[in-house]
DNA sequence: ATTATCTATAGATCTATAGATAATGC
DNA sequence: ATTATCTATAGATCTATAGATAATGC
């Protein structure tokens, strides 16, 4: 029954990573620890000597979901990012796409430190964003503001078409118009960047 | 026991709201059917005459919350939409707020027919904000495109900083970057609506 | 000897149903 | 007589714990 300490730690790694997905596909609430372990191949009972409480898998999932979109995305250029993440692609995918899509709404019922977690890979996220997609083409890199608003109306967009009925028109309405407002603004943005655009006029 | 048809009408009506409310704060899978009908007054038992299903009850209080935003800011200037939904007052009451920034995620989990509902207040709320602050202000109306894409945007936001630990500078943040953002991309459109903004520039 | 994993189970909670109760509505 | 609501409960599932098992690591 036991194993090595080493394969002991990769057994802890693949529990976390099987329920990052799961999570994602289900919501924190939607599944178990049971279904979790059997999930990732192993019954229930050692869960508590691998971890504390459901909410400390929570939090090592929600962690550990996010560093795999920045290590997906991150250095992406921010136009190509945006047609990546506002895509029907992403939106059908839950299981595999982005963690703040798929459990930010829950995430906002968690404890703190759920949110702390979430909230600092969000932070990095923005850092890795920042700056990226420089040298690929010659533009201006994005501003800190530019990417929070970026990545909060991506966020909000595969949220609103996800809520919609599989292949309803106003699900796909959702991603093409945000898609197309998104691609405007930020490849607008690596152009001007330091100019600020006033669209405001009487 | 037993009450007038009219009171029997009122307490089911009674059960929906509450319902709308505590699945805003707790989630759909966050509460029971028992402490639902205790939050309305009443004993988990009568729940399955009212009701076939928790699914049921899901999909009456999805659409009620929507009817209730819509009643709400459903004639709303688009500016002072974004104001009054973009803010720490909203973000912080989730209860009362927005279901769709509440419940959006949640309900990308749910049976097709809730998300037929969830589409149906979207698209009653896309109608209702467009041609809305016309006689308040003299602008133009903004055009459906601009409306789905501030509602997916707004709701993005409020989930992001929700997701965020309480009084956490990047909640507030996120805020007010896309308040900003927002305020000025539905100022610029109710004046300048026919003419295409062509942000790029070589 | 230590410990990673397993079997088994406690106690709470969840959805749903069955049958009793008591007031309405014909 | 009908029916809105109540009490009670079935059966499943959930989080967490206890103790057994068997292979590692000193």
């Amino acid at each position: 029954m036991k194993v090595t300490k080493a394969q002991a730690e990769a057994n802890r790694a693949h529990v976390v990573e099987t329920a990052s997905h799961v999570f994602r596909e289900r919501g924190y609430d939607g599944v178990g620890v049971a279904d979790l372990m059997a999930a990732a191949g192993f019954t229930h009972g050692g869960f508590y000597k691998q971890f504390g409480s459901k909410t400390d898998l929570i939090n090592e999932a929600t962690g550990c979901g996010i560093d795999r979109t920045i290590a997906l995305v991150g250095g992406a250029d921010p136009v190509a990012f945006v047609n990546q993440y506002v895509s029907r692609a992403h939106r059908d995918n839950r299981a595999d796409g982005c963690t703040m899509a798929a459990l930010g709404g829950d995430a906002a019922r968690q404890p703190e430190v759920v949110r702390s977690t979430f909230a600092d890979g969000v932070e990095r996220l923005v850092q890795s964003l920042m700056g990226s997609g420089e040298e690929s083409s010659g533009k201006s890199p994005a501003s800190r503001d530019q990417i929070i608003d970026m990545l909060a109306h991506a966020v909000g967009a595969i949220v609103m078409s996800r809520a919609c009925p599989d292949d309803s028109p106003l699900a796909d309405e959702i991603l093409s118009v945000c898609r197309a407002s998104l691609s405007q603004s930020m490849g607008a943005a690596e152009v001007a960047p330091a100019r600020q655009v006033k669209r405001r006029r009487v």
